[in-house]
DNA sequence: CTATATCGGTACCAATCAGTACATATATAG
DNA sequence: CTATATATGTACTGATTGGTACCGATATAG
């Protein structure tokens, strides 16, 4: 064990307590009075352990995009064929955006769209993330193009961009208070359409 | 002409400048240093002319909605048949959202998705006006069906439901860089979902 | 002309922001 | 036991937030 005074909380589970926070209010909504509040722990207790407000920051979006609906988005890219990809990922979204138990919405879309100066490297973080998700779904159909299972017609580059269109405008959608059941509509149309397109 | 010194700015000029601020930082990210700055004027002059920063915002979201982008729905909804609509609707969101004259993205996405207490009261108001602007789509595709122009068993609500998630989910690719183009393709693979879908 | 009404600019307000100095408390290492 | 290392809680910092009091300037009304 090491030496010193032991700290006196759970170091994941007020990191969850703070990605809540962001995740509800995004990033320049969230002052660090609600962020100690919620997370039970003193000012100089976050520092300590989470470095300062960015950083902590950072590493809720890590647990958000580890543990929470990032997890979501690696099953559904794990499923064996594209459109069963696209399904998957559409109906998912619509219910992890609309679970009670968090904020609607997706983080990596409402933390930080559009902010002042302060908040520009977290805006330019989660834009990568985002562009990085869209492009993992990029290679995802292109393996299946590859594979036989998406036409020789189609195009992976903007099959997945609609794709991510669709669930980033879902993410809007579940924040103006839109229910599981909208969402589930909107999921089947985008999937009527794609099915409709392919063939 | 009325009593007193004559202001010295042209409100409608200075009310486009906010507009621009308020719509590239969003509502929170928006200091009043940023805007009697961006606006050539002093914070008493702006308070004189537009009262407070929530009402200056409320004043430049209803020219956002009556001289910009706005007026371009409304455009849309004028077309003769519900397909036309849509995808003037879908093209003119695509060359909007990416004007290189303005702020990447859409006012009523940006301005206020998620947002801390003080800010809880615009982004109802945006919320109020995305779903109305649904509604209106809602109402123009009910026409269409009443009038034959769409199938007796499309559904106009979630129809209109999944126009604006397309829109605003291009809103979010656009605040990420995405180009015109970009934008262009996303509404063409929706516009050829919609198309087959009917069919 | 004088009286009146509004505008513009300086210089301020209390509240809040993110971040920290410092003293005290509590653990291990030896 | 003592020495050391880390955590906690109070109370603070300077900077910035949205918002104003006040005064001189500039217009019209009579």
């Amino acid at each position: 064990m090491q030496k010193g005074r032991p700290r006196e909380f759970d170091k994941e589970q007020v990191l969850d307590k703070a990605l809540h926070v962001f995740w509800e209010r995004g990033y320049e909504g969230t002052s660090l009075s609600d962020l100690t509040e919620a997370m039970g722990i003193n000012r100089p207790s976050l520092y300590a352990a989470f470095g300062n407000k960015e950083e902590l920051f950072r590493q809720a979006l890590d647990r958000y995009a580890e543990k929470g609906p990032g997890a979501v988005y690696r099953e559904a890219l794990a499923e064996p064929t594209a459109k069963a990809v696209v399904e998957r990922l559409l109906k998912s979204s619509a219910d992890c955006l609309t679970d009670p138990a968090n904020p609607p919405g997706c983080l990596a879309v409402q933390g930080a769209l559009s902010c002042g100066d302060a908040a520009e490297s977290i805006k330019q973080e989660l834009c990568q993330r985002r562009a990085r998700v869209e492009q993992e779904l990029r290679l995802r159909f292109e393996r299946a193009k590859a594979e036989g299972d998406l036409g020789r017609e189609s195009d992976p580059e903007s099959l997945a961009r609609y794709v991510m269109t669709v669930m980033q405008g879902m993410s809007v959608q579940a924040a103006g208070g839109a229910s599981r059941a909208d969402l589930h509509a909107v999921a089947d149309m985008a999937l009527r359409g794609l099915a409709a397109a392919e063939s």
